[in-house]
DNA sequence: TCTATTTACGTGCATATACTCCTATTATGA
DNA sequence: TCATAATAGGAGTATATGCACGTAAATAGA
């Protein structure tokens, strides 16, 4: 015979295993975890690669605007560019329109990021082998759906 | 015809659109930023509900233990405590073995608990409801398959 | 033209995350 | 028993994230 308390507790136990939000914020931290230590060798974080890589293909891209591809606040953005910018990986110019900064990867942030795509390379092929080819797909899929219909911008 | 710096800059956006790491992280921010905005009532963030409800489902817990079902760090878990001690929602004591501390919920923090249930749901409806059934039940599974094959824990 | 609004960005503040190094307690095994 | 190893946890440091509020530049409209 169940007590009320542990019919709650089960019924809480319920809501943390099927919450969206901790669910992929518990696989980001894993796959995170993952990342950032295979891409030691490089000096940079995971979201560090994501941001050069970012630049990289976009740029020159002003601050709000690669924010918003990366569904990422304005103003997280600008930090996360800080240690970028005192490594001299990324150059931060004002735009023709004053009111904007422009984001570019000098020529030791291209650098950097050549080396740490061999890591990327790496730890994610890894990750696809892990997964299997098929889940890999799937996760990427479904995480594309997610972020095109619940991202607010 | 393509210039050299071109085709990298292709290059390099298909290794962002493609990278396991980014995705996840980008679709945790979009889900977070939903989850923290429907909460807001309740006075929690969303990570400080899902703690809550964790500690409410296996109190009492100690911290290396919580922290492994969380796939989060331990430090991580301490630092994340603070808060919720402050307000006085999560009492620490501890344990029988005196190195351990454990967790659990006091009278006050099963009273915000139950307040940010009532959120909770509304949001998860909400967002079950705009990615479709399926496709959020492929989700959740295609997550905890990640979880499991790539936790270092 | 000139004012009001919109847009782009920064700062202060708070929380989230994890690595490294450190202390205290427990367990092990010679 | 006693020295050593293993375990649980904390503090320092650094990055990641985003809200509220404020400033400067551009735009719109009377």
């Amino acid at each position: 015979m169940n007590s009320g308390k542990t019919i709650h507790r089960k019924k809480r136990s319920q809501i943390v295993q099927n919450c969206t939000c901790f669910n992929l914020r518990k696989a980001s931290r894993a796959v995170t975890q993952l990342f950032d230590e295979a891409l030691k060798p490089s000096g940079l974080y995971a979201t560090q690669f994501t941001l050069l890589a970012a630049i990289s293909s976009q740029e020159p891209v002003t601050i709000t605007k690669l924010s918003q591809a990366l569904v990422m606040d304005r103003t997280t953005l600008t930090r996360n560019l800080n240690p970028l910018q005192k490594e001299g990986w990324v150059e931060v110019v004002p735009g023709e329109d004053k009111r904007t900064k422009t984001l570019s990867l000098t020529r030791s942030g291209t650098k950097v990021l050549k080396v740490a795509m061999t890591h990327w390379n790496q730890v994610q092929s890894q990750v696809v082998k892990t997964l299997g080819t098929g889940n890999w797909e799937e996760l990427l899929n479904i995480l594309s759906l997610t972020i095109k219909k619940l991202n607010p911008y």
